[in-house]
DNA sequence: TAAAAAAACTAATAAGTGTTAGTTTTGTGA
DNA sequence: TCACAAAACTAACACTTATTAGTTTTTTTA
């Protein structure tokens, strides 16, 4: 009867996917059964396998996405001719606003990861790792450069990670905070701290 | 045939929610069974029945008991006479220590909330939502005065449960670095920034 | 040691899971 | 308009789920 409507720039499975993403990040991937995603859709559960292989393969989709699209501009910002500093604060900026505009998606990506089956299951961890020790490699040159204090990178980088990803915690608050604003908070915290010196 | 062996402090009640803690942080609510729980503890999951309610009550427990814990801190630390600075880096420290001593109680919390069924899914957020109304009204006070920048109350506390929510990444890492040093460097992060100025 | 209580067991239930097979409907290009 | 392909449908499969009933074993108590 009712037919999966593909939006303008995206084949039907797009539209499944986004719908995947946007239910197993209010329910998880293990409470989203597929007849539920079908329903929200307006299609028998069957017919979704018509465009998609499997359940699984939505999740894969949506973790890898997100994990390429941080990796990219992790690269892009790592060649660019700018100091360290402004290096983090351009990954921090860009961790916020994927955060913000890909919200289902980054969401589940940071939850549901473990639901993936090997051998996708292991890829995701080690492209994780790579991530984060790019990260670290960025932190240790600006300490190097003296453009940061002697902190422990490992530990600075983790902390910088986590509030970003703290920002999931801000989609209820949406309202009454402008996105610039705890932009400009956060960079300004995570760099310069809140004490008095 | 075999038993439940309650150890010494604690029924058999809590030797089957410390287990399931184990296994919710590790494959998520929805994704333990009560017949995998059984087995881990070496019994068969008919049997669990004796002791416990439901599959549900023991996430209960398990949320509610992290979020009493906590309000109990918050409430205690903020009668106690000492600065705002001293306040907030006493609760930073008790949220470190509980997602390292209770690593899989707070994980649950934290990320299997959402399966908990009504009333409790409401009761829950209520008192998450109590526990940050409090902490920015203490960051507040800070800022009134004067121990802290003038900055947004609201992003600092975010920021700040985020970070240390981020503890849960330092499992993996134990090995590497000792939980003093992830302590003192956090708390240098959050309280002082990492960039010189 | 006998009675009572606790806690294990087996077996079954009803509902829900992802997925497939086979069929019918819908949309498209000649 | 007719044929072909895409995508919907119904129905079913094999399996897993939490939970219950009824029974047997184990432990505690008197």
């Amino acid at each position: 009867m009712s037919k999966i409507v593909a939006s303008k720039n995206g084949s039907k499975k797009d539209v499944i996917i986004k719908k995947a993403a946007s239910l197993f990040r209010k329910k998880g991937f293990k409470g989203t059964s597929m007849r539920e995603l079908a329903e929200n859709i307006g299609v028998e559960a069957s017919s979704l396998y018509n465009h998609i292989g499997s359940k699984s393969e939505l999740l894969q989709h949506i973790c890898f996405k997100v994990a390429n699209d941080f990796m990219l501009q992790l690269h892009e910002t790592d060649k660019s001719e700018i100091s360290t500093t402004q290096k983090l604060e351009k990954l921090i900026r860009f961790h916020i606003h994927m955060m913000m505009d890909g919200y289902d998606e980054v969401f589940v990506a940071n939850h549901e990861w473990k639901q993936l089956e090997e051998p996708f299951l292991s890829n995701f961890l080690t492209q994780r790792k790579l991530y984060e020790s790019r990260m670290i490699e960025l932190v240790k040159k600006g300490i190097q450069q003296k453009e940061f204090k002697n902190i422990h990178p490992h530990v600075a980088v983790f902390t910088i990670l986590s509030a970003v990803r703290g920002l999931e915690l801000w989609q209820r608050h949406k309202k009454n905070v402008s996105i610039k604003e705890i932009e400009t908070n956060m960079i300004n915290h995570l760099l310069y701290g809140i004490a008095k010196q």
